[in-house]
DNA sequence: ACACATATATCGCCCATCGATATATTGGCC
DNA sequence: GGCCAATATATCGATGGGCGATATATGTGT
């Protein structure tokens, strides 16, 4: 609603994500999805565009890297995935943005937290 | 995001203030910016629209009353105000989203709260 | 052979947000 | 009197971005 700051929840995620560890598009998808039942969808069109988004501000990294059979180490599928690292950037602005949503959300309990307790004018 | 449920902040913000004490527009967007330090700017442009929705959705009710001088209550001087309540239905209602906002609020948290094995707060 | 899972990526429709704007009255100030 | 800010309510349309739909390619299971 722009009355503050938006604070956008999605770029948390994947940003919090990746600070614990790398990882690639389709994995943050199912961990997300894991890690909530199901809750947070975190679908392609909103993921992929978001994950470029980030790599242009500076606040993750990409790399390809080959995806190797499970038995057979040799096995060479030719297979890649993008892994996505959080950069030293990515790391000060997610803490900044996890102490802004922090903020935020203290300032709307400030409202909910009022509670009517039964009262009519 | 609709990553799950935007559990839109303004109009938590405008049920709960409204569930306090029945208010109009105005005041709404006064009393916002006073009791978060300018930082909840409810313009205009968000708020009359979105009292027009509540009220469309029964969760609000209205009605025009005079504006009474101060020194002098048979001052009439046709001025009016649209004063808002909330209805039965909108505090039903306003259970329901802060409910909902809290476990998404809950749900972010869990993300951010893993943070990386290391500092302590 | 077929369906589903893995994996990445783009495009553009839809529509909600909110700045700009309009209108009218009152109060203060010089 | 003249002017500007504050009070008070309201509409509208462009801007932009979220995300569903879609495309592409390989692997796996039956």
């Amino acid at each position: 609603m722009a009355l503050f700051d938006k604070s956008d929840s999605a770029q948390l995620v994947v940003l919090s994500l990746l600070a614990e560890r790398a990882g690639y598009g389709y994995q943050l998808t199912k961990d997300a999805a894991a890690r909530s039942n199901g809750a947070l969808r975190l679908t392609p069109g909103v993921l992929y565009p978001m994950l470029k988004a980030l790599e242009a501000e500076g606040l993750i990294t990409s790399s390809w890297e080959e995806i190797k059979a499970e038995g057979s180490p040799l096995d060479e599928t030719g297979r890649r995935r993008k892994w996505y690292r959080i950069s030293p950037k990515g790391r000060k602005k997610l803490e900044q943005r996890i102490a802004a949503h922090r903020a935020y959300t203290a300032l709307i309990d400030t409202f909910l937290g009022a509670r009517p307790q039964g009262e009519r004018p």
